[in-house]
DNA sequence: GTGCATCCTCTAGCCACTAGAGGAGCAAGC
DNA sequence: GCTTGCTCCTCTAGTGGCTAGAGGATGCAC
């Protein structure tokens, strides 16, 4: 059974477009083609592209992407790269949220000396003016 | 007294090609020039530079900082504006972290399962084809 | 046969920069 | 006077990860 690339857009969550680029970009496989020239998709297809959207919802780079995908393609290969792929991501997403905790902190502080006056005044131009 | 662009990308901590684009997209003024066509920049300049690099680190698009950079030029305009552009930056901020915790816990459940084996029975790979 | 949906390719745009080519000016040291 | 090295200039193109739109072919229902 296979299914058109609208269909697999519905089924993933993927926009058709981004599907393409996928494949343009070597992360999707160049797709199969019906005799009328439009890509169709097997199981795999919809496999793989699942493991991409989680990974790209979890922020991971194409570029770690293409890496955990070479993995998990090559099942027999040690899986240290996988490991550490995800060790960075994790710092990096606990960095981004200490920084904008340090934002948020900061904004908060404007929203809630906000003025209803004029902007000569204005807590939040002030704040940023510094 | 006037400065160079190198001084003021020393002094500020933002890039020269920076601040040429924020020149290039009107956040910055059209810098004066030196006989020799350099740039040369005065207070004003240093402090409105000041400005926009905060704004910036806050999160603030090149939009929003336009209406603040306005707000901040006529001093006597109804700061509402500044008001509830600083609320929609802090709304963005806290979802931004809230998404990012989400990520956090996932992956540091991929992190701490982490094998030491062959891909093919790697968590971390597992969890993303999931 | 006539809509309308779906698909195709190709090009250009988004944001906020960043990098690099190719060249000019200027001061210091030999 | 001449080289070396620094700073500056403009201009074009690239980054990441898509997204939008033009212009056209195909397929299916009425």
């Amino acid at each position: 059974m296979t299914i058109s690339i609208g269909q697999l857009a519905a089924a993933s969550g993927v926009k058709i477009p981004t599907i393409r680029f996928y494949e343009e970009i070597g992360l999707m496989p160049t797709a199969l083609r019906a005799a009328n020239d439009r890509r169709i998709y097997g199981q795999e297809g919809v496999q793989r592209l699942a493991f991409i959207r989680h990974a790209r919802q979890l922020g991971f780079s194409v570029e770690a992407i293409r890496n955990l995908l070479d993995l998990s393609d090559h099942p027999e290969r040690h899986c240290g790269e996988a490991n550490r792929l995800a060790a960075v991501q994790l710092d990096d997403v606990e960095a981004r949220i200490a920084q904008l905790e340090t934002l948020r902190v900061e904004l908060r502080r404007m929203v809630d000396a906000a003025c209803n006056g004029q902007a000569g005044d204005c807590r939040v131009i002030e704040a940023l003016a510094g």
